[in-house]
DNA sequence: GCGCCTCTTTGCGCCCGCGCAAACTGCCCG
DNA sequence: CGGGCAGTTTGCGCGGGCGCAAAGAGGCGC
């Protein structure tokens, strides 16, 4: 976590600062700090007092919730130019769940205090964060009827199906998730077990669906996700 | 649907607007509209574009979300002092869910352009909504990691306390939930079947922790069902 | 190059909770 | 007052997916 000078160039890419004028972001980077943070490294942990608002200018950071008896769950990936721990900030002070560098990473922070002043003074800034965590809310509300209501496979299905929105590479032959995932974190993304992600990636496997590898997934066939995450008349397999 | 005028009283007791002087309160209110909406009727529905900010003023909205293959899940209910469809409004404009009454109610809505001005005007409004929106953001992240990796049985409880704290009601021996809720509806709210939830009260029944109704559900021991939702020791019922 | 360690795969048996079906009950409305 | 209907209860059987256990497979450090 070595503090550097930040770059203002940096900001353009933050929805959150989306609308400023170039005086109003040489304001923001002074009060911003640049870290640098490395793979495996804890960044926030879950029940820390939420002092600062975060967002990510490189790498990738996952960010997991802990319940009472230890069960996890991963919250979401974060990507570059995503903000992360904002609404914590903002709502209670406490930050929910820990966030971890999946990669190494380059970030970027603001005080609480020094983002309440920004606010204050651009609110822009402030209803640019609404837009962020309002849209947050509604992909979590998503999720959660679908854990609630559809098979474990399909959930899968909609997992990856966003990962590669989110993060995905394009390589020869399909999509390919471009940072370290572990059948156990596909797991704790779907509330089920990994032994049952396994089983199920194998399957697809074995239909040139996807293609797995040590903590890795490529996406060979998009469309036949999409068809078993949507429940469309599936494509048979040459039988 | 009446549109009526609104009373600027009823803004106090709104967290949005919450640090505004009086000046700001009187300008609030000139863009604002209330209406009345009778029990069973909808307010918006999913997919409509999100024009309108609300505030509930009294009684009782049901957010549902409607998947694919027409299964449904409770996203929460809405009492007295709490926005709703806010977030859509800031974020995507298309609200994801149904709002619908489920007692008659008084609302109070503001259009997204009003809402924007305000914001606009005056930041404490912007950085409330934030502050709303975040809160139910965790919650829902909360939500999610119980429906990905408790048991029917506990996330039943906790959606049972939820409710207990936002929408209870003391009575003679324990707290009512004072709201029209069916087995069908506490089903859609942990992600499990109305056959299930029914055993379930049942089973609490018989050893005396709650007292079901039709439509209704009082709770005589609270303790115990933190009990069963924390998993601390089970007092155990005389044998 | 060898061995270790982590991640993954796969088999097997069981159980929670769903699906279906039917009976029951209290309200509402005619 | 009597039917009908929405909501609820309960029985029964099955099956998806978990838990446990053990073997396989890369990658990494030494």
């Amino acid at each position: 976590m070595t503090p550097l000078a930040p770059d203002p160039d940096v900001l353009r890419g933050l929805r959150l600062f989306a609308g400023l004028d170039a005086a109003a972001l040489a304001e923001t980077v002074r009060s911003a700090q640049t870290q640098r943070v490395e793979k495996g490294a804890t960044i926030f942990s879950q029940g820390d007092p939420a002092t600062l608002c975060h967002a990510l200018i490189d790498g990738r950071v996952k960010i997991v919730q802990t319940g009472a008896d230890g069960q996890q769950m991963v919250v979401r990936y974060i990507g570059p130019g995503e903000m992360f721990g904002t609404a914590a900030v903002f709502a209670g002070g406490v930050y929910p769940a820990d966030a971890l560098a999946v990669a190494d990473c380059v970030a970027i922070h603001w005080s609480a205090a020094a983002m309440g002043v920004l606010m204050e003074r651009h609110p822009r800034v402030a209803m640019n964060a609404l837009d962020i965590v309002g849209r947050r809310l509604q992909e979590v509300q998503t999720r959660l009827r679908e854990v609630s209501t559809e098979r474990v496979e399909r959930r899968v299905a909609h997992a990856l199906l966003r990962l590669a929105r989110q993060a995905g590479r394009r390589v020869e032959g399909g999509v390919e998730i471009d940072f370290p995932l572990s059948r156990q974190d596909i797991a704790e993304m779907t509330g089920t077990t990994l032994h049952t992600v396994s089983r199920i990636l194998s399957g697809w496997e074995a239909q040139g669906i996807v293609e797995g590898g040590r903590q890795q997934v490529t996406i060979r066939r998009p469309h036949a996700l999409v068809a078993i995450a949507e429940d469309l008349p599936r494509p048979l397999p040459p039988a």
